[in-house]
DNA sequence: GCGGAAATGGAATAATTATTCCAAACAAGG
DNA sequence: CCTTGTTTGGAATAATTATTCCATTTCCGC
């Protein structure tokens, strides 16, 4: 271990830095304590050794030592600062996002506040207006199909490599149609394979034209968009629509990952049961 | 003392309330105790009976036996509501999950309800938590460059390609480092050019050798990141960090393209005004 | 003022919580 | 494979903090 001045921090931003600065090169144990101890700072002043060591899964002797390391006598002295430094309360969700809006209009933290607010109101919206049935019944398609192959372009394609993603994590055979080199991978698509197309408006013809050839090839195509009228629909054997809320030109994302995250994790458990 | 239910309260309303119900006719330091705990109810949670009894001026045993009539066994069960209260909605989110996962209750409809919840959640932390200098400061350095790179692999390639793709969209000169081939592009990395990468733990070795890369030939590294302990900080101009619920392998994204997005945005508009 | 009931303060004890220490496990280098 | 230095877990101890108890005081109706 290669630290040194144990000067103990007197502000919390001090504590940020001193912890940024040894976090570097630390043995296991006093790492998994920097972590847990990042990640939860704000619960340092109503939580005792034994609490806050369990949740970093370490010993409370783990954990004094990483308070020595910080530069404190002990515990108690870390959490003082934090006692000290408690105000009633955060500022609650609805104040902060107040806060940031109102710091100078059009400054990166008014934007912020502003698509957060998108992405929670489409959120609430796609949690309102999920078809159940719509689901379940892309969710059996898939769990019953051979390999998956994903389509996404522009702004679908992140939603197309995160669903990838967690498919490949949950040990399904996926694979995802990226455009790379202008291939279109048309043979990929066998019998027995599914096709899970994403597109919203503007809809894009490459995602079009790889559903409708999956069709003609007899494969059951599940579609990811924005209304039942999409030109997609026509295509699929499953609609499943995502309403998101737009602010200015730009549409968020938040629901439509929520929804692959749930329908991937959905088709990984239905297929390790098979 | 015309007090009866003796039934502890189990929220911050139903203290208040029991706090109003009894603060009649109470007998001199009993009426102090209720007074400044009622001034100091958000102190409650990260002090000794000691120090509470002192702001008030009475000794301890008078303030034991106002806990007692307030419904408490004793002041420990008083300050454990407080403790729990403070970090609101949080304390078993994991476990919710894994009931989830073993419970198979109702199938796709629910793990979606799960994740939009915890997607939610990481919204609400995100407005919270969010350190709107580094913020400022990542939007300025990035302002100012001339092409900027974009690294993340694995769960963080989507938000990667995102933030790529509004780039783009914005007429921001950006080029996405998404491994294709096992190009590295370093020599893309030109003075004066800014990296924004992307990684969270387990940190991807490819992201952190890009960023340090970046770092010795000068250019301005802005980390997208989970805390400011990972690894990524240590090569970063700027670090912005994301809360995100996570669950094993199941990371809602929703906060990180919320602000991949507001980051992007700011960018775009900062560089349309130079 | 007197008797009884309620309230009070503080000292004694119990419980919890922090902290130290050391033997064992481990890793790196020869 | 052994040696040396570091890291680790847990049991032992120290310190703090909560809680109880009771002798003393205060209050109030008579």
């Amino acid at each position: 271990m290669q630290t040194s001045p144990a000067q103990a921090p007197a502000t919390v931003e001090a504590f940020r830095a001193r912890l940024a600065e040894i976090s570097g090169g630390l043995p296991k144990r006093l790492r998994q304590c920097a972590e847990h101890i990042a990640a939860n700072t704000d619960r340092i002043a109503v939580s005792t050794v034994a609490e806050l060591a369990a949740g970093a899964d370490v010993p409370p002797s783990a954990l004094m030592r990483f308070c020595q390391l910080m530069g404190f006598s002990g515990f108690s002295e870390m959490q003082k600062l934090f006692r000290e430094a408690y105000s009633p309360g955060w500022p609650d969700y609805a104040t902060r996002l107040e806060n940031l809006r109102k710091g100078q209009s059009g400054g990166p933290a008014a934007l912020l506040a502003e698509f957060i607010e998108a992405g929670r109101a489409s959120l609430e919206m796609l949690a309102r207006t999920t078809d159940e049935a719509a689901l379940s019944k892309a969710v059996s398609l898939l769990g019953a199909a051979g390999t998956l192959h994903v389509a996404g372009f522009r702004r679908a394609f992140p939603v197309a490599s995160y669903l990838t993603y967690v498919l490949d994590k949950m040990s399904v055979p996926a694979m995802l149609h990226d455009g790379v080199g202008k291939l279109d991978h048309r043979h990929a698509l066998r019998p027995g394979d599914a096709l899970i197309a994403i597109t919203f408006a503007p809809y894009s013809e490459e995602t079009l034209a790889i559903a409708a050839d999956a069709r003609a090839r007899g494969l059951s195509v599940v579609a990811l968009t924005d209304h039942l009228t999409s030109p997609l629909a026509a295509h699929a054997s499953a609609v499943i629509t995502v309403p998101e809320v737009d602010f200015g030109a730009f549409r968020s994302l938040s629901a439509t990952i929520a929804l692959a995250l749930a329908l991937a994790v959905a088709v990984g458990t239905a297929r390790s049961d098979r």
